[in-house]
DNA sequence: AATTAGATGTTCT
DNA sequence: GAACATCTAATTA
């Protein structure tokens, strides 16, 4: 069920970004498992991309876990409130990513709405990567460079997502990364409602 | 419905 | 010290 470590070491970000789409995300902490169906994600490369944290090679404490070899987290705190999950792709030393932006809630919800702080179920749960990360009870300072094979945090295989069913966008919040601004390189699942905007 | 301000802390210059 | 892969509540209309 869990995806092997050769999925994600492909070596086109952008296609595992697409894979990923409709396969399930889980994180499991002190006996809470909570997940869903990822719905919105972005590519990221650490070559020709300066939207990218480690564009040209640029190594620091921070970016160093992208450059691991693909199939563990990548998390990082932004803006000083959110922690932002990233899934890492292609071989070691190579620095690819894929942003998780948006997952539809299919397990553990009630845990979810709690970490939240909320009591109603509706689209700003799980919906841009903040809320992400939070729902799930990620920590850039614990959770990050675990292994997606391991129990804590795992994807599962699902089919693959027909191609007309995908809309592919510019990314978010990367108006700083001049021509790579331009890269269509968000991707989401269309008619769900599970996604942070149009 | 659309815009704005404030929160918050780590990283890199 | 500036910037940052953002979110929410409050304000304006």
């Amino acid at each position: 069920m869990k995806l092997k470590p050769t999925f994600y070491q492909q070596s086109d970000v952008v296609e595992v970004t697409k894979l990923l789409l409709g396969k399930s995300i889980f994180t499991q902490f002190n006996g809470a498992l909570t997940g869903g169906i990822i719905t919105e994600v972005e590519a990221y490369s650490g070559r020709n991309d300066k939207a990218c944290h480690a564009n040209n090679g640029l190594r620091t404490a921070r970016t160093a876990t992208m450059y691991n070899a693909g199939g563990c987290t990548y998390i990082y705190l932004c803006y000083g409130i959110h922690h932002m999950l990233n899934i890492v792709t292609n071989t070691e030393g190579l620095a690819d990513a894929v942003l998780i932006r948006a997952f539809e809630p299919t397990t553990g919800i009630e845990q979810m709405l709690e970490r939240r702080k909320q009591s109603k179920l509706r689209n700003s749960l799980t919906a841009g990567p903040g809320n992400v990360g939070k729902a799930l009870g990620l920590d850039f300072k614990q959770h990050n460079g675990l292994l997606l094979t391991a129990d804590q945090i795992w994807i599962e295989d699902a089919p693959k997502v027909a191609e007309e069913s995908i809309i592919s966008t510019t990314r978010i919040g990367v108006d700083y990364a001049e021509e790579d601004a331009l890269k269509p390189w968000r991707f989401y699942i269309k008619d769900s409602k599970w996604i942070s905007k149009k």
